[in-house]
DNA sequence: ACAAAAGTGTTGGACTTACACCCATGC
DNA sequence: GCATGGGTGTAAGTCCAACACTTTTGT
């Protein structure tokens, strides 16, 4: 019986494989490498490599995202796991997902490792257009929605802006990852109203045309529960409410 | 380079390991078996399994489901990963965590594979004073929340019922699962101007005492999202708001 | 009649939405 | 002055918590 089940027992090489997110040029992006090794060499793919003896999976994506990309994450979130026998032909190979969400950045960050880091709108990967290495189009799908919900209940989307930002940055945010626009001034009083969401820092900024703006930074809690929580109106149901105005 | 790599990979063995949820006697309830191999033999653990080859992981937890306990399951939702280098003590083994909700059922099942299937009530195991196997302490808990979470944005609570039930005992569920009072007749309410929440069949039943009730089954989609969701008001913030209009 | 659970009505408050309107800047 | 984005005010509608009240059974 034990030796039964031990011949039953796969054996398999893990991986943490990283989604991460930023909003650049009104888009929803996500950085991808140029793979430098087969399989799927040349091809691009999410940055990640292999559960090394000893580590735990959190441990190997905080690790690779420091040796792949520049980035500073504050938090990384499991997105979950992907495991067909054939997603890697070199044998089975398990990943787990990790979703990270980053500020703007100034250049498209390359380390070390990855000759060739760049940012591609999550549009491209999702509706196909870019086919990315192993099943790693199924894997940022699964993190750009598990991102879409959390901007509803948490503060997350604070965590995309830089240490500085304004009111219409932040819906601007929102606006790019949901694909929806958002009332400029509702949305204004909604967050301000939210207590621990944001928090002015006293100083302005202006802008290249309009009034100047408060800056706020990141609410006090990392990624607090958010109450009431932001509603995106979804396909709740199919009436379309499609009267206007003079 | 590639040999260093290859030294750097670690080989793993995955288990799938099963939340699964009940509500009964008012209690919140969780299947343990007793486990009847080494290590932590004839300690209580949740029911789970090696990875086969050819597998995936979804593919164990149902397989599992099926040999170690007689639930027919509608839906398993993956809750996590666990990875820490010595939650086992024969080696590197990586578990993913799938919750499954079951309807209250007459007997504690007992499969073939499990002698000593047996439900005990989450409290024990959250609050430490009931030590699972392994880490399935913290697995647990980990599932619990996401079970809480999702009763509020999904109509995940009927799974918990039997294939019909009564507003009453969908009600119980919400109590029992969040452990707070609900106001019955506004859940009365709530849960009937919902759409695809329940589908009434026409049938009543009649309770040991107070008025029958009419009979429903769950609504049409599996698990709906929820608009608007079922809210639990937690410790949202402490401050009474205590000013008043003329 | 009484207890107990099912179910309906109603009211005040919280939150959302839509939009009118004012503010502060660069050009 | 005018365009542009920042920010405030307000009224209509929706949703929810609280609770009075009625209904229908078993004892």
């Amino acid at each position: 019986m034990t030796s039964t089940e031990t011949r039953e027992r796969a054996l398999v090489q893990m991986t943490a494989d990283l989604v991460i997110l930023t909003v650049r040029d009104e888009r929803l992006q996500v950085l991808l490498i140029e793979r430098g090794n087969e399989p799927f060499r040349g091809q691009l793919a999410l940055p990640g490599g292999f559960l090394r003896p000893g580590e735990d999976l959190p441990a190997t994506a905080h690790r690779e995202l420091r040796e792949e990309t520049q980035i500073d994450a504050p938090h990384l979130e499991e997105v979950g796991s992907f495991s067909k026998p054939d997603r890697d032909p070199r044998g089975p190979v398990i990943s787990v997902a990790f979703l990270a969400i980053a500020p703007n950045l100034p250049a498209p960050v390359a380390g070390t490792d990855a000759a060739g880091a760049r940012w591609t709108s999550v549009e491209e990967i999702l509706s196909g257009s870019v086919r990315l290495a192993f099943d790693h189009n199924e894997i940022t799908a699964a993190a750009v929605e598990r991102a879409r919900e959390k901007l509803e209940y948490t503060t997350l989307a604070t965590q995309f802006c830089a240490k500085t930002f304004t009111i219409g940055e932040l819906r601007t945010v929102y606006e790019v990852v949901w694909g929806t626009p958002i009332d400029p001034r509702n949305f204004h009083r909604k967050v301000l109203k939210t207590k621990h969401f944001v928090e002015p820092t006293g100083e302005m900024r202006n802008p290249p045309v309009g009034r100047p703006a408060k800056l706020f930074r990141a609410g006090s809690a990392e990624i607090t529960q958010l109450y009431p929580a932001m509603l995106r109106r979804d396909e709740v149901d199919g009436s379309a409410t499609d009267d206007q105005a003079p």
